[in-house]
DNA sequence: CTCTTGCATA
């Protein structure tokens, strides 16, 4: 969850920008139009494979031996388990075990709790098994206090924890974000020798590792295994592969792949799906042709989630259509599009603005018997919000509580978002309230959300209370928080308090980014305090904070505004040789100054380059925005 | 009979 946050707060940053400065922008456009060829023919090529692999393990998998009629709700689990109960004498432990564990496969944990109790009082014994399935039903839902008292019930009942109770436990913490706690059962382990870690305790404490975006960690486990008796497996090394290119390291990611091969340790579908992912989030289009061509001439076949990614990329590059024609093929050759795929569909087309289609979409998961979940919903909504369709979206969020699906925080912080985007700041205090009223807590996007849209329509005191509010719970306030306030103060003119916070950021143990930097500069500027503007320009950069076109951009605006036209000029010329432009509003001031015969006009050819990209999808720009071109 | 790993949303 935790990591979650850390990238979500990454992205949110990286994508600070809307304008794009990228000359690598036409590159990626031809090649991606390659790439997509390619998936088409793709489909051709591995589905002319004479055997099928993938369908027949599945049907291996499929035939379990039948001793208990197969449970698939919570009802008939309870209706098995009475029948059982009144049978004479008693069935097994095991067997009631087995009821509990088809129970927690379901995710029912507090049904299995309550299936444990009734156990209890028909005094059925219980062992090691069913502690554990309990334990692992605590951990599920967030009580690890219980867990805990169900481990020392062993020690009352002479029982002896065995590896996957303490797997479990280790589980339990680190869903949530325990990792101090769940690494502490593992020294444990080690030093106690009677029960010794396996794969999936190393599995598990790697894979708690990388959740905390602690890869170095991950790694360093995983060379510590390569010392000891249990070595790493698949699962240890796609566990790191994975965080890695969730993290766009993905060079790193190839290596360990390759390390992994050279020790003769196969890759399987999942670790290629990581790697795709990763090499298509970068736009790295010929990477992902080349490990397609190389999973398929290990027979190692793709599957929907495969082609999920690919239909996921080929949206967020703004071509639906070709996306559709995807799918359109996976049908057709046989691999059925989940909720997934029609998902990633229908956010292509949310995010082109296209809500009929995007509808369209969302109507054919109803008519193919797709469970639509509050993923779904989200999308949907999300893609009325950004048309500014408020009404839709409010509909949807009225029809998902019908269906009996639980709006969560992500559905009402979209909302809220909407509503402070449209100027409705009554509406999104109000579902502000509502998403509490619901048990829906906000979380630190949620406050960013509601901060700016108050900020932004100058109702500052209402902000600063919700800041107060905001500190008062546990929220880890970070900087992304201050930035909103420090622009809604120079929104509201006051920028001697602008600066005040800002130079109090410090002192809270934050470091401005280039947007706070951008933000305070652009305030000092419209105050007519260009000299304390420049500063910050030298100052951020001394702090390795590199400005970007943005930076330039307004403080170029400013000392243009300020009638001081040399120091503008100087200052764009510094811009161009970092490879920055001009954007438009500055382009106007620069031709109004260029009229007034105060700019030399060879300069303007280079200020203008490149911005016949600003129609690019916004993935791009956003991808773009981190890396600004240097040629 | 019990534990771990891959895809999508603000």
């Amino acid at each position: 969850m935790l990591k979650m946050m850390i990238r979500t707060t990454t992205a949110a940053t990286s994508s600070s920008s809307c304008y794009c400065w990228s000359s690598r922008g036409m590159n990626c456009l031809h090649s991606n139009f390659t790439f997509l060829v390619f998936v088409n023919n793709y489909f051709a090529f591995f589905h002319s494979q004479p055997s099928k692999p993938i369908k027949s393990t599945r049907t291996q998998l499929e035939q379990p031996k039948r001793d208990l009629p197969k449970i698939t709700n919570v009802e008939d689990a309870f209706n098995v388990f009475d029948r059982m109960l009144q049978m004479r004498p008693l069935p097994s432990v095991v067997r009631f075990n087995k009821i509990l564990g088809q129970v927690a496969k379901l995710k029912h944990y507090s049904a299995v709790i309550s299936l444990y109790n009734q156990m209890g009082v028909s005094r059925i014994g219980h062992d090691v098994c069913t502690l554990t399935i309990l334990i692992n039903s605590y951990c599920h839902l967030n009580q690890m206090g219980f867990s805990l008292s169900v481990l020392g019930k062993f020690y009352k009942l002479g029982l002896e924890p065995n590896v996957f109770t303490f797997n479990t436990l280790i589980n339990g913490f680190l869903v949530e974000n325990r990792v101090a706690e769940a690494a502490g059962i593992f020294n444990k382990m080690i030093a106690g020798g009677n029960c010794q870690p396996d794969a999936v305790t190393y599995g598990t404490l790697v894979k708690g590792f990388c959740m905390k975006g602690n890869n170095s960690a991950a790694i360093q486990l995983l060379r510590k295994m390569e010392e000891g008796a249990c070595k790493p497996e698949l699962v240890v090394y796609s566990t790191i592969i994975d965080s890695l290119c969730k993290d766009t390291l993905v060079d790193d990611a190839l290596n360990l792949f390759s390390e992994m091969m050279c020790k003769g340790i196969a890759p399987d579908v999942i670790t290629y799906n990581s790697l795709i992912h990763g090499v298509c989030k970068l736009g790295e289009w010929k990477e992902a042709v080349r490990l397609l061509n190389e999973m398929v001439s290990k027979n190692i076949f793709p599957n929907v989630r495969t082609f999920s990614v690919l239909v996921d990329t080929i949206c967020k590059e703004g071509m639906v259509l070709e996306a559709e024609g995807v799918v359109e093929m996976m049908i057709q050759r046989g691999i059925e599009p989940d909720m997934v795929t029609y998902c990633s569909l229908m956010d292509g087309y949310c995010s082109r603005g296209e809500m009929s289609k995007a509808r369209k979409v969302f109507k054919l998961m109803l008519s193919k018997g797709l469970t639509i979940d509050v993923f779904n919903y989200n999308t949907l909504i999300n893609g009325y919000c950004k048309s500014k369709m408020m009404d839709e979206a409010m509909k949807l969020l009225r029809e998902m509580s019908r269906k009996g699906l639980v709006p969560n925080t992500v559905t009402y912080s979209t909302l809220v978002d909407g509503c402070c985007k449209v100027g409705k700041l009554g509406d999104a205090q109000q579902l502000f309230s509502e998403m509490q009223a619901c048990g829906q807590l906000p979380d630190v996007q949620t406050y960013a959300i509601l901060l700016d849209g108050l900020c932004k329509n100058r109702q500052l005191s209402t902000a600063t209370q919700l800041f107060k509010e905001m500190e008062g719970k546990k929220l880890d306030v970070n900087i992304v928080i201050y930035t909103i306030l420090i622009k809604g103060l120079c929104i509201a003119e006051k920028i001697e308090s602008a600066k005040e916070l800002f130079c109090s950021l410090s002192s809270r143990g934050l470091q401005p980014n280039v947007r706070t930097y951008n933000i305070m500069i652009n305030g000092l500027c419209i105050g007519g305090r260009t000299s304390e503007a420049e500063k910050l320009l030298i100052e951020m950069e001394e702090k390795g904070c590199s400005p970007n076109g943005w930076t330039y951009n307004i403080i170029i605006r400013g000392f243009v505004n300020n009638n001081e036209t040399v120091r503008a000029m100087e200052l764009i010329q510094q811009m161009v040789e970092k490879g920055f432009s001009a954007d438009a509003s500055t382009t106007k001031l620069i031709i109004d100054l260029l009229c007034k015969d105060k700019v030399d006009p060879a300069l303007l050819p280079l200020m203008q380059k490149e911005n016949y990209e600003l129609n690019l999808p916004r993935s791009k720009l956003n991808r773009s925005s981190d890396h600004p071109n240097k040629h």
